[in-house]
DNA sequence: CTGTTAGCGCCTTCAT
DNA sequence: ATGAAGGCGCTAACAG
């Protein structure tokens, strides 16, 4: 491949000209020059080689995305999202899929090691580990950050995962329901927690019962959703012998949870809204075409992932700047799925 | 950041005492000096500057990914598939979004200046340009490759979309439908053209229409799927006033597509299955959450993935290796998308 | 077994 | 307006 040297060499000039002309500086160059450069820059079909530049100048232009899957369709919305931001500003994306907690520790490493120029993170397991490096780039967490001791050492994104989820389970409470169940998330990050706090508090609220015998941790997907469903609603379910009575309505923490709620349903023979109503949390596209269609709390998902990756943006060009915690909040998307309780 | 020179003065030995203890040669290294040299990494909590490693060893251990999109969840499933196969091996993905034609080409220079080891190119547009450049690092593109002159340069996964395609329709025909309409990928990449092919040719087969006017292209999107829907059986079809009656079934070529389909039959007041039979493209599983599930091919995407990535990995390690084409089938899927048609 | 050294390709200061 | 040269951090060939 051809080098600066060969571009200088055929266009008569010093390597250092070639530099001048495709940087448009520091030092300006005569149109003479300009133009056999570009010349030679043409023939040879020459680029300036990224790694070069990246170890002489420090910036590699690339940003890394720890994600924990892109099947999750809200995930998916969120990389699509930071890629555009990122793609407009002329930075490349590195991606790391971060299913179990010890893969992500290596790709953040990985990252690290590469001298991406900024890291966002999203629904992060290992962001303690990481505040406590030394030298690391600037980081955007996509979730709520809470440090020990108050400080905040990262910015962050995110919607009111407390106050979202109660709303949602406010919605439900409105038709009648008072014995709702949770699927929860699946991770010990702040906005798993929180959505299930904003279901409890809500409950709470009105007197309802929000007993841990109500709430189902599970997996991101449908399938954990299922299982979710069968441990909730399933024959010999603990909800239904401590309550004597089937919960009649389910408030889920993720769109990609409630395929699986849905599936589940039928072959337990439930109807849903009939039988069972559900409120899920995410407003993916993917909530639009299930049966039913969804009700479902909408996070702004463009904005999280732009804004995301703006904030990473302003924190590379200034590196000493004050983080920063933007909060979004979500919107109730009406679908079909909740109706009023069987009296 | 600590650097190696820093590692070694600590140690007490040289940077390259350093390298060999790092990367288990060329040469030996004496116990007690190895064991110097890891206590001073560990000290320093030092790793090798990857960036600088590159420049010199000319590998970057990064792999590029274009892909159309991630929200469309068979390029998502794909994606997934090819990030653990990467992850397996030490590599790093790199994604780029190809939403246009021009945005790929960009991508694809960006990748090519950054050095990656390999490319991976997903339903690429701008495969021809390209063949036509002098120096690319070994590409493996998932969809079909046809050169001009039939010599192929580059190694490619796909399913046999025209057979697979004809399954699918003779499925539908199967169940008593003859005027069948098409509902086509928008981009001209083979894979598009050849699932229209099959679609006509099983048509063919038995006598039955297979002209442009039961044919719409549009986006891999929900949406797009709904336009072509409103464009075939919307009431100025053009296809129902050729045929003087409206299609009974619809193949379509991706599930995204479907989920308008179903969304776009709904608004025109129009059943599935009892009004209009769907069999879609892909198989991914929000295929199993629709209203109805659909009946769908079901590509094999992880084995698309990690073929692809395979393949790529064993190209970079022997660049003169022969070029493969690797084709697998799909298999149908049976939802609840298809029916015989109202007599 | 260990140290020295020559680049990899680029950017930029300094000297001309 | 241009050229020469140093150095980013690393690897590996070469010399002790």
């Amino acid at each position: 491949m051809a080098t600066r040297a060969d571009v200088a060499a055929m266009a008569g000039v010093s390597p250092a000209v070639v530099s001048y002309v495709l940087n448009g500086g520091p030092r300006p160059v005569s149109a003479e020059a300009r133009a056999r450069v570009l010349a030679a820059v043409e023939a040879f079909d020459y680029r300036p080689n990224a790694i070069a530049s990246a170890l002489r100048g420090g910036s590699t232009r690339a940003i890394g995305l720890l994600i924990p899957s892109t099947v999750n369709p809200y995930f998916a919305e969120l990389a699509d999202a930071i890629e555009g931001e990122l793609y407009t500003s002329g930075n490349l994306l590195s991606v790391g899929i971060t299913d179990d907690a010890a893969r992500e520790r290596v790709h953040l490493r990985s990252l690290i090691d590469r001298r991406v120029d900024g890291i966002i993170l999203i629904s992060s397991r290992s962001l303690a580990s990481v505040e406590r490096r030394r030298e690391t780039p600037p980081i955007v967490v996509v979730d709520r950050v809470e440090s020990a001791d108050g400080s905040r050492t990262v910015s962050s994104v995110h919607v009111d995962n407390v106050a979202d989820s109660a709303y949602a389970v406010e919605h439900l409470q409105g038709w009648g329901h008072r014995l709702i169940g949770c699927v929860a998330g699946p991770w010990p990050v702040p906005a798993c927690g929180e959505r299930v706090r904003g279901w409890r508090q809500q409950q709470d609220a009105i007197g309802a019962p929000s007993g841990d015998e109500l709430v189902a941790h599970a997996e991101f997907t449908a399938d954990g959703g299922a299982e979710a469903t069968y441990a909730l609603l399933g024959a010999d379910a603990r909800a239904i012998s401590v309550h004597d009575a089937r919960p009649t309505a389910l408030f889920v923490s993720s769109d990609a949870q409630a395929h699986g709620v849905l599936h589940a349903c039928a072959v337990l023979g439930l109807r849903v809204p009939e039988d069972v109503s559900i409120v899920s949390f995410d407003g993916t596209q993917s909530a639009r075409f299930t049966n039913p269609p969804l009700t479902t709390m909408r996070q702004p998902i463009q904005s999280l992932g732009t804004t995301a990756a703006r904030l990473l943006l302003e924190a590379v060009q200034q590196p000493d700047l004050e983080p920063k915690a933007v909060v979004f909040h979500s919107n109730l998307v009406l679908g079909a799925s909740v109706a009023a309780p069987a009296s």
